[in-house]
DNA sequence: CGATCGCCTTGACACTGTCAACTTCATCGA
DNA sequence: TCGATGAAGTTGACAGTGTCAAGGCGATCG
């Protein structure tokens, strides 16, 4: 037999993909089960046959998430040696904060426990973990050693800086992607500054 | 005829306290129209004489929040020549992250769109402009001049860490509340420390 | 060849937000 | 005093949702 044609691969997959389209088109709220199972070409309840409930979808997604992330602060970590702690600080920032005005359907799931709740899925919490270790790996390069204050007030800042831009008072205030992007850089440059000791505002 | 016993003020009144009393005993998904209505004791309709929608409930209870929210910022502001700077400063920090602490469920749809819009509120955009004018007004105090990169910084790393905590993965590696407040005392300690310029890490 | 099982279907149920039409009742101008 | 008006609350309906239950169907295997 032929390899799955473009049209059936495996549903399992089509099921991710129409609900990760939807959630980036139309919102959260537009993701409905049953309009996934639509797009996918499928009845209403096919997606049980590989998920157990809804917030099970969204948890897989979910983890490829922070999967992704993960792998995205990693390599900004990685390339301390050549760019410097400096550069490669802020490549970690703005890999954070990219990936969120990038994905930010997905961003959202993926810090809303009322919609997915991490603790119930070993692998989505798995992959917040690793995540986790990478933003603590950059500390420990900055700060020379691990310590949780410093880890919560590194992510806190760039958390902070993608939550508010994607979804409270800071988005509202900059319309426009080119507008957003040039106070991301500015001020993840002036945290880094601060951080590492060189503001100028000393 | 007697005044309004407290088995019947106002239904408008009843109906937002009932929501928000639901919001944060059972979350945002447990908060239907029909539940509320029914703890109301009145029909499922009847709301809608006092609402346009559900999105509009839960608008009015977003701008209560932030009026709440701006004048506890505000208190703070005003103690800079009583606590001096660094101390207006914590406090300041400690405002923010307590509200979204103590109203968690409140504090969430006061920073998810896909729940509440708030440019389709006036009254609600506005309280939030007036919170974020008290932010402002603090980055005066500790920098001298207002700048858009600082104030962000400042809103970030506050929000950052009331948003961590709450849905985030600290709260999950911070079992208790007891553990939570004193990681929240130590991390805005740091914070403020190293904005002010007195970081022991230099 | 018959049983089993994975995948998918149809059908049903309770629940949701919202629209429409109806009742009740207080207010107020003629 | 009376009738109109309009606000406040009711019941009823509709489409849409997530999920449970039962059935069909084709491949696999003893």
């Amino acid at each position: 037999m032929s390899p799955p044609t473009s049209q059936a691969p495996d549903l399992r997959r089509r099921i991710l993909d129409a609900s990760a389209a939807l959630l980036e088109s139309d919102g959260l709220a537009a993701l409905s089960l049953r309009e996934v199972a639509r797009r996918a070409g499928v009845s209403h309840q096919a997606p049980y046959h590989h998920f157990k409930d809804r917030e099970s979808i969204l948890a897989e997604l979910v983890t490829e998430g922070f999967e992704r992330l993960a792998k995205r602060l990693a390599h900004a970590n990685d390339q301390a040696g050549g760019l410097g702690l400096r550069g490669a600080l802020l490549e970690s920032c703005r890999s954070y904060v990219g990936f969120a005005l990038g994905y930010p359907g997905l961003f959202r799931i993926m810090c809303r426990p009322e919609v997915v709740e991490l603790s119930r899925f070993e692998r989505a919490q798995a992959a917040s973990d690793q995540a986790y270790a990478e933003l603590e790996r950059m500390v420990v390069l900055v700060h020379g050693r691990a310590d949780n204050a410093l880890t919560s007030q590194h992510w806190a800042q760039v958390h902070g800086l993608a939550c508010l831009i994607l979804d409270g008072g800071l988005g509202i205030r900059l319309p426009g992607a080119r507008a957003r992007r040039d106070h991301v850089r500015q001020s993840l440059e002036r945290y880094v500054d601060t951080v590492l000791g060189n503001s100028v505002l000393r």
